[in-house]
DNA sequence: TTAAACCCTGTAGCAACTACAGACTCAAGG
DNA sequence: CCTTGAGTCTGTAGTTGCTACAGGGTTTAA
């Protein structure tokens, strides 16, 4: 399989799959004699793995982590299940951030008419501190 | 006042500072004779008043955008307001995201006894498109 | 006078890609 | 056999919003 058929099986594009080849997340493949890359079955399994990560919101390093405790052999639940946890927490952390911060602008806003006035209680607030 | 006390009053790196300089959003101060800049009591504000559009979450182009408005003297209620309520469904699109993602992530989480066993199903769900 | 504290420019790094340029390879059609 | 077009190669630079140096110059206080 070439790039490109791995690409969109993968659903990813072909610079992302030489990125992660690059920063060690998928090996090295072997290569045709005019020097392309030829894939297999288990490179897809894992690009699969890396995206599907990357969607779930897995940073490069927590999914190197997680890639390390597969290809080590010996993980166990509770490995993975912490770093699971660690990230939802992380999520859930951003969340509240967010909300904190559609509050206070919803608030701000409802302050202005948004209507012609030349003055706007948005910007008087961007002013203080 | 220098860069180390401008730096202070609005709670913001001089590094930071340089940096909106060279892009264009503070503009270039005066120099002592030694090739220090100076700054003033407008250049406090035009920072604070970046330094809390950032915190609110505009990127520095929705504040390139704000700062031209004012900069224009012009400006009126609903041009501001936009600008802000696009502001507020981005953060309320992410916020939205993140929730779906965290379901998901405890629902993946939730089929792991993240005991000792060494097969874990998250790893299996990882591996799922 | 000399040390400490401050400031300068310019460059490189972070995350996680994306987007080229300029060259090469390969498969199919004429 | 040749050509054409699609696919691939490497290497580098751009994205966002800073941050962190290195290697110098300037002030200020003791």
């Amino acid at each position: 399989m070439k790039i490109g058929q791995l690409s969109e099986q993968a659903e990813c594009k072909i610079e992302t799959i030489r990125y992660y080849e690059r920063i060690g997340l998928l090996p090295e493949p072997g290569r045709s004699e005019g020097g392309y890359r030829i894939y297999d079955e288990d490179h897809l399994k894992r690009l699969v793995f890396i995206r599907r990560s990357r969607q779930l919101g897995f940073t490069i390093e927590e999914i190197r982590g997680l890639l390390d405790l597969v290809d080590g052999g010996n993980y166990t639940c509770s490995d993975v299940k912490t770093i699971t946890m660690e990230h939802v927490e992380n999520i859930r952390h951003k969340i509240a951030d967010l909300k904190k911060l559609e509050k206070t602008l919803t608030h701000i806003a409802s302050l202005c008419a948004g209507d012609a006035t030349p003055e706007c209680p948005i910007i008087d607030a961007l002013f203080e501190r």
